[in-house]
DNA sequence: CAGCCGAACGTTAGCGCTAACGTTCTGTCG
DNA sequence: CGACAGAACGTTAGCGCTAACGTTCGGCTG
């Protein structure tokens, strides 16, 4: 590990024979130089190999170009959301730092923030599932913007439509001639998951379809959930001909319980998801669900906070971004199975008493 | 947002009715503060929210406590990798910041050292598969810890031992019986694929087994391509009983290549991975393969770090960590399928000519 | 009791940079 | 041709902090 000592300004400016402060303007492309010198410190610095210092660049209050980024890396679309926001910040001609949080640990999350504050010119934090470090981020005086994937915010945020989303997942199936169709909830601390129930419940109104409470299963978005409620939905008398699993983990679930009682997805009971992880186009059956606009997400963030970086006092906007219904192999139409899933039925309950 | 003034230390200072530098004594807790005088200063500070400014310390030469990394965070274990790499961080006292590399972008990579060497006290690189700029890290003076994935780096260094993991996987298949394995290669770019190919040459020699590069399929760790690797295996006129693939990922698609063409997995073929993705302990069947030490690699990467930057120069030190069989479902002993194996080869060739 | 030593402080300089002023010099217009 | 504008620079101060020195003072030694 060689010592060898960066260049500061000073260094460039003096090797070019103009003052530091004329190299400060030639660097940061402020006006107040002569063009040819302009280029002449450029190729200077740039020969020297001239970086500058941020950390200097922000004790003095100027922008350093860099978003910070707070986030859960383990969960979901995390790393989906940040390879966009990245993409974005770059083409902006920003840099992107990531905060990982600690997965459970109450540490007070206020010098996070303090930290990205030194740091950065703006934070974006893409808030966790469960979290209780809000209010601690309100006196940070610098731009946040936040990406709710499960709580609501005061700050300017992005989201997903998940109610939209729902509509869409519960129409294609009733599209498809279902009619009984049971719902495997998600975590209803969350909004994300509330708003999909929501959605569940007043298609099926809209629908004029009679709501069964027994078809309503309690569930956490994971995939054991999804295996357990399934098993539940089956174990009626009159099981349901479709199932919309509020996220795509528990759908997989469901599908497992469902192929361990021996019948079939989508052939017997068709199945909706919701998120379109990766591995729902992989799987068998690939999964019919709703996809998350990630892309637009990271997009409109970035956008935002450059936005407030550059003092548009934007008033604290909320940004909805609309959901995609993708269909693939795990849903079919009803009526053509309507009789073979009737003898069935008979088949099974002779059988079973 | 209000425009709510950070304390600063001087100000924490005068209130506290000291000096400045008695104050930073204080809260960096060094000597020279008489205990009384330092309790008042830490409970003032603390009373006024104070926080150092990172930026000012990095400035004058101190200590940050922020370790940097640079990762490519669509990589598969990169999170695993960020999350255990944080806890021990954060347990010695540290905070990280992660830097996502863009998937492919040609920019100098240099700039992206300097700035993490200009706010953190050390870098480690999660090396990408495919990189060309270790080099221009070499100038960085920084304390550079790399964990590699694929490529070698002349920097100290931690690695999981792919090669002994291939020796693992394969002697697994041959202690179960098998005599005709095939392997499904990654690709040979990165050494952590050669490595897990040469484990296959060796043990197979060691265990004095024909080679028959029939069955060494070349693949690209993508799961399209050990769909594609299974189905011209398959296609052999003596076809392998069991199958090593260099990832997991292959090792499904091999498994899905398996099922449709009939055939089911342990039943008719065996197959192990590497690497124990998450899913690999949920999918059906569940797949026997080799775990990767992540969490080790993040703990001895971090305390390699650490190490450095306390200035215990180490010489280049090269860490390579043992892989762990993991015995699931997709396995099993060959001999009590012997005959049924041998009745159903014979059948299908009557059949198929 | 002079001399000295070390603990407990304070003061100064400077890290690398930029904002906010000076300064110089050229052109330009009444 | 003086006054004045404005472009092209240079100088100064200071962001918040710490290293490296001063300074003070109580206590100990011979």
């Amino acid at each position: 590990m060689m010592k060898r000592h960066y260049p500061t300004l000073a260094e460039v400016a003096k090797v070019a024979g103009v003052s530091l402060m004329t190299a400060s303007r030639a660097i940061n492309n402020r006006p107040g130089v002569s063009p040819e010198k302009r280029e002449d410190i450029l190729r200077i610095a740039d020969e020297m190999g001239y970086v500058a210092n941020r950390a200097a660049q922000k004790l003095t209050g100027a922008r350093t170009r860099i978003i910070g980024v707070v986030a859960e890396l383990h969960t979901p679309f995390t790393s989906d959301l940040l390879l966009g926001m990245g993409a974005v910040a770059r083409a902006a001609d920003y840099e992107m730092l990531v905060y990982s949080l600690p997965v459970c640990d109450r540490r007070p999350p206020h010098s996070i923030i303090e930290m990205l504050r030194q740091i950065a010119d703006g934070v974006i934090v893409i808030l966790p599932y469960e979290s209780d470090y809000l209010e601690s981020m309100a006196t940070a005086h610098i731009p946040v913007v936040t990406i709710e994937q499960g709580i609501e915010s005061a700050f300017p945020s992005v989201t997903a439509d998940n109610y939209q989303g729902g509509c869409a997942a519960l129409r294609h199936l009733i599209e498809l001639g279902h009619r009984r169709i049971a719902f495997i909830s998600g975590n209803d601390r969350l909004t994300s998951a509330r708003d999909r129930r929501r959605a569940y419940r007043d298609v099926l109104a809209q629908a004029r379809l009679p709501y069964d409470p027994a078809l309503e299963v309690d569930g956490d978005f994971l995939r054991k959930s999804g295996f357990e409620a399934a098993q539940k939905l089956l174990a009626l008398d009159d099981r349901p001909t479709a199932i919309f699993a509020a996220n795509d983990t528990s759908a997989y679930g469901a599908i497992a319980a469902i192929r361990e009682a021996g019948l079939s997805v989508p052939g017997d009971i068709s199945v909706v998801g919701f998120d379109d992880i990766p591995i729902a186009s992989q799987l068998h059956p690939q999964l019919t669900t709703i996809r998350q606009p990630l892309q637009q997400m990271a997009r409109a963030s970035v956008n935002l906070l450059l936005a407030l970086i550059a003092g548009l006092d934007a008033p604290s906007e909320q940004i909805v971004l609309p959901t995609q219904l993708i269909v693939r192999e795990s849903t079919t139409p009803l009526k053509v199975k309507r009789k073979k899933e009737e003898a069935v039925k008979v088949e099974r309950a002779s059988v079973g008493r």
